[in-house]
DNA sequence: CTCAATTGGGTTAACGATATCCTTATAAAT
DNA sequence: ATTTATAAGGATATCGTTAACCCAATTGAG
């Protein structure tokens, strides 16, 4: 392997001048000698050891994504558009990515330090795990929708509550009243958050969302049959998740049902996946790509100043209308429509 | 930080006694030394440090994982899936993955030297850029759906042009004599392959591909469109990928057009999101889990091995059948059916 | 003309681990 | 009783870089 002693011996000088003109130390060396070592160094193809200067440095240069769930968590496309927009501003930054994902959290943790990364941002969790998160490390962590108590943490999350209301206002506003929810989750703050701004939206409305009316998140088709069977007169169905109401679509037309003509179905995340579909699907939107831009942006603000203090981001979602919610003609409907 | 050193005072033994422990130098260290360093290592929360030892040992254990391509390469479901996969298979193996993304080949290979990687796994590039890939590493590398001729470079690909005739002789089989083709590429070796494949078996069974059959790949819609009405007669479209599939289904929607009552059309990959439009598409499936795998346990060989021979591995495809296609009551149809 | 500041370097010691070579005590073999 | 082997561990150099401090020559101000 080439070493900085080799530049150095090449071009008549210490390694530390070679170290300086690799760091761009000002003025501690004149622009003819550096110009001399750059042009021995492109020459060679030097290229400088990063675990040796992580080790005499302290700073690896590396950012560690954590995505904590089981199994692929990356064919979750959500996960992956967030990661790969993640990666690319890391990249931009002169950083590498370091990808972990799975459960096994002890294990997580042991790789960040024993890597020594200089940030993460971590999503996935649950408020539980993030007791066991902080204890350990100094590492500049960012967060994206968490719904930790604690608020000495950063954070980049969506309205997810406002998301629940919108759905509920536009549903209702189409005359629907017999609605049903799919995602019902006790672990995940997000998906109750969502169920919240729903049913609170709902309630005000003069509409009801009774226990019976909830399935949890990702259903299997047996149960969402049975859930069909007993509960005829539902109009409507907001699912937490785009791809759970692609799936329940699936379900339905196995069933004879037609969306929206027969059931209106609405979807939450607006993956590029729900546009492509027949019927194309109403849902809510958020902005991926600014949250990916604004997560990494607040732990390089971290990094750059340890000082920086905590901040807790929440972007805004808006309501796509596409084809998957009917209009119904209802009788008692007030005609609301929530416009864009 | 906290280091061997204080293990080892803690301990009472020297640093080289715990490192024996923690690298599991058998038949050096007594079964009680064992225990006792092992008990203190989990009672200060000791890691070790992986620059350190990459740096003493020359093996980083990490794992670039190179996806070639522009933009957000991982909204692209296939890429995500194949990273989440061999993030799997990399993880398990106690190893860590780093992401590299993007065309800058110079920076990406500059990464790779300076983290002294184990070894990567690279896909996404086009012919001519392998040439400046083997140039300076001995680094262990796995390529996927590389179509080099350099024939010891380690591999996995997929039967591409299987696939393209498998479509070829569905569309056949189910009565379709006017066939156009999406994804026209002459960058794309993977593209160049369905297409040969396609239009291979479509000749031997009679049928004809012309030029102006075709169309390249991820083609916008005012070409499309414009495409479509200058081929009226056209009854099937066979697209390269999932995603084109079924961009192109929704224009053809905009257009008045049904699929697949007025028109037919088939992708390639099988994306999970296939399965849940309406229609749901008829593709040709691969195994990317499989894949990934392979990719990644014929890396590992090499890096525990340096001496296995490059090997180039070619699974299987298989069509699956879905809605996207219609069987046309054509006269000359031989009632040709491809089973699975 | 002298003194202080600046410019352009060099020297040495870390950083935290592993490799390599030693050492000692005990057991087994001759 | 001597040799040999093995088990259990230690000492030191080294991996490739940067941090911290040092030094000589030049420059500019007073």
């Amino acid at each position: 392997m080439l070493t900085m002693k080799d530049i150095a011996r090449e071009a008549g000088v210490s390694v530390m001048t070679v170290s300086r003109v690799i760091n761009n130390v000002p003025s501690k060396v004149s622009e003819e000698t550096r110009w001399r070592i750059l042009s021995i160094i492109k020459e060679r193809g030097y290229v400088p050891n990063s675990s040796a200067r992580s080790l005499s440095s302290r700073s690896s240069r590396i950012i560690a994504v954590v995505i904590y769930g089981e199994g692929n968590v990356l064919s979750y496309p959500y996960n992956a558009d967030m990661l790969g927009y993640v990666n690319q501003y890391v990249q931009k930054r002169g950083y590498s990515a370091l990808l972990y994902t799975g459960c096994d959290f002890h294990n997580m943790t042991r790789q960040l330090r024993s890597w020594d990364v200089d940030g993460a941002i971590v999503w996935g969790l649950y408020d539980s795990e993030f007791d066991r998160m902080r204890l350990d490390n100094k590492i500049p962590l960012v967060f994206t929708d968490s719904y930790s108590p604690m608020r000495q943490l950063t954070n980049v999350g969506i309205d997810d509550r406002k998301g629940g209301e919108l759905a509920a206002k536009h549903l209702f506003g189409k005359g629907h009243r017999e609605i049903a929810f799919i995602g019902r989750s006790n672990d995940s703050p997000v998906l109750r958050e969502r169920l919240h701004g729903f049913r609170d939206a709902l309630e005000k409305e003069g509409a009801r969302l009774p226990e019976d009316r909830m399935l949890p998140d990702n259903p299997g088709e047996d149960s969402f049959r049975s859930f069909i069977a007993s509960n005829k007169n539902v109009t409507a169905l907001f699912c937490t998740s785009d791809i759970v109401a692609l799936k329940v679509i699936v379900y339905l037309k196995a069933l004879g049902l037609r969306v929206p003509d027969d059931i209106s179905v609405m979807g939450f995340d607006d993956l590029e996946m729900g546009a492509l579909t027949t019927p194309a699907l109403t849902t809510i939107t958020q902005d991926i790509e600014l949250k990916a831009k604004l997560a990494s942006e607040l732990l390089f603000s971290h990094i750059d100043n340890p000082d920086t203090p905590a901040q807790n981001i929440t972007l805004d979602v808006r309501l796509i209308e596409r084809e998957s919610v009917r209009a119904l003609a209802h009788p008692k409907s007030r005609g609301k429509v929530v416009t864009l």
